[in-house]
DNA sequence: GTAAACCTTGCACCATGGTTCAAGGTCAAG
DNA sequence: CTTGACCTTGAACCATGGTGCAAGGTTTAC
């Protein structure tokens, strides 16, 4: 199977999957006579996985780390473990403080509703962002 | 007031006033006779306005078009309302997918603590984040 | 007079996840 | 035999918000 083919099953674009070798997420494939990339399943499987774990919020090199726990032949569970674990805690704390953002703003968008436009011509900048 | 000054008084680096300045987002300051940055007190509160908008989510970008509609002499009321309006759909939206993935997750790591890690030994690369 | 602390400029670099470009080799169809 | 679709490589570029460095000028303190 050559790159674009891989690329079509995995729905990706063929240049995504270079980088994914740059970056060590896949191993160097086989060449065919040519020169080009020859692919089997197990790369379709190994994207897929790829793919599945930035879904669940996973960088790339998170899950280049589980990757490469598993090439060690070491079974991953206990790093996938605390890696989930960990990027829960990340997901909670990024909720908390977008939900702040989301209070201050609608706080703004209220205030802007009640100020007068007419009082805006003071010497500040905006009198909706301004002073507290 | 030079820079440094400038800098400790808004608690900025020197490096970010200047990075400020080369997006546009503060004018061309007026020079010492040694050529030394020389700031008033606007620029005080045009910075303290910078972060403000940035602590309610705006980007750079957006923070100069407000910058550049009250340049114009125009109040930025209606464009500035305008924005928040649409930062607060984007951080809803945020919310929203953050806390599908926080869930999705959370599903993930319950079936962490059940599956077997001995079951993990087979051809594929991780039993808990596997076929969803 | 000299060292430290400040200022100037321009340019390169950081992470993130790719995308795009340039210049060329290969292969199948007509 | 040429056109088009595909493949190769290396490198630059995108947005985001800065940070750091090099090489030099200035000013302040001792």
């Amino acid at each position: 199977m050559k790159i674009g083919q891989l690329a079509d099953v995995c729905g990706v674009p063929p240049q995504t999957i270079r980088f994914y070798e740059r970056r060590g997420l896949l191993p160097e494939p086989t060449r065919l006579p040519n020169g080009y990339r020859s692919y089997d399943d197990a790369t379709v499987e190994r994207i897929t996985f790829i793919r599945r774990s930035q879904a669940a919020g996973l960088t790339l090199a998170e899950i280049g780390g589980v990757l490469d726990v598993r090439a060690d032949g070491t079974a991953p569970c206990s790093h996938v473990s605390e890696l989930l674990t960990r990027k829960l805690d990340e997901v909670h704390d990024r909720i908390t403080e977008l939900t702040a953002l989301q209070a201050e703003l609608s706080a703004l968008v209220e205030r802007s509703r009640q100020l007068d436009p007419a009082d805006c011509t003071a010497g500040q900048i905006c009198h909706i962002l301004g002073e507290g």
